[in-house]
DNA sequence: CGTGTCAATTGACACTGTGTAAAGTTAGGA
DNA sequence: TCCTAACTTTACACAGTGTCAATTGACACG
């Protein structure tokens, strides 16, 4: 019973990621979902009550099931605050194409949908968090350019790593990822360090 | 007749941007902007076709009451590359403010139109044509880092000065936006230039 | 003075997509 | 056998965009 409702859920939830990653040109409407899953457009609404907050539970259920905490372990326990920074940028930079799908769809109801506004928003912050922890580190190991405080700098790489970036290097400049990756890191070295 | 004509579709350009300045969060609907331009909702489509032209129109007068042209003239007359870039990022990076109400609304709908999607993405072209610019004359000078191409310092460059970064800077970080120019012009220059 | 034209109005309507509501179906478990 | 949970079908409300037809009011021209 209780287990079969779960499966459900799931099979909704796999089929809105599925369809947010297939069509990122056209608008993705509940009813897709539901077909695609199997079911009745209505029945959506017995496991979620917004499009919105089906979006937000898709991408908590892919932070679930990609294991996002745990990529940003490594970078967690560099002890050098370089290392660290490099494996940040890693970790998040690779982890970004894997959720850009659901987010950007997130991103897209932000204007209309309070609750889909703070749930990215509350996501970006997390990563803002990861940023400070990066920036910390550079300025106790005394690798920290001395004309950015601690705020700036953590603002400055927050950009860096920002999903906009990601997607304007991607997406519009046609890079590929392991050139974004390298350059983010580079750009990152170059403005925090003061050098290469 | 005909200047009466321009006058109203003027008055209709007028109310929207003034709209969405003042609501930078809520909808601007058709409704809103005939209401405040004084006619029918209706009466609109007798001027635009669509809500998107609307806005694609609306920037395109914004451009032209403000004089973007204008304002990019002292970059492109600099002697030193390093003196075009400073100008360049000093012209840009206080206009987008200026049009910062009216581009997020264009940003808003190019998932749905594609005509509005061409409209901004040709003017990002357009910024991306300026950068290039500023990379060309800092490579002519020799004052270019050797490790970036062309292409590659102009994609970089472009991601700095793109809106999304303005709007993270100023709208996430709560910068001032003199500190934006500063910021971005320092980072810019320790990127192409490899040094402050 | 009448006529034509043009901007705009009014009222009605089609369409899309989200979300709600009610009544009925089906399968499994006690 | 009865109950319950999940789901279905049908229908509808609502917002917002875009279309259409008939009408009005102003103004210019001969």
């Amino acid at each position: 019973m209780s287990s079969d409702q779960i499966k459900t859920r799931t099979r909704i939830l796999v089929s809105t990621q599925k369809l947010l990653e297939t069509n990122p040109t056209k608008a993705v409407r509940m009813f897709d979902i539901a077909k695609d899953a199997g079911l009745s457009r209505q029945a959506l609404y017995l496991h979620f009550p917004t499009r919105s907050e089906l979006l937000i539970a898709t991408t908590r259920y892919l932070d679930e099931i990609l294991n996002v905490d745990q990529r940003l372990v490594p970078s967690r326990v560099a002890e050098k605050g370089t290392d660290r920074l490099r494996l940040y940028i890693e970790a998040w930079g690779n982890y970004i194409p894997e959720i850009y799908s659901v987010g950007r769809a997130l991103m897209a109801v932000q204007d209309t949908d309070d609750a889909a506004k703070a749930a990215w928003e509350g996501r970006m912050q997390a990563v803002r968090e990861g940023c400070l922890a990066v920036v910390k580190q550079l300025k106790a190991d005394g690798d920290l350019v001395p004309e950015l405080s601690t705020k700036q700098a953590t603002d400055v790489l927050w950009g860096l790593v920002s999903v906009r970036m990601w997607e304007h290097y991607i997406q519009s400049c046609k890079w590929s990822q392991k050139r974004y990756i390298e350059v983010t890191h580079q750009m990152a070295r170059q403005v925090l360090l003061g050098h290469a």
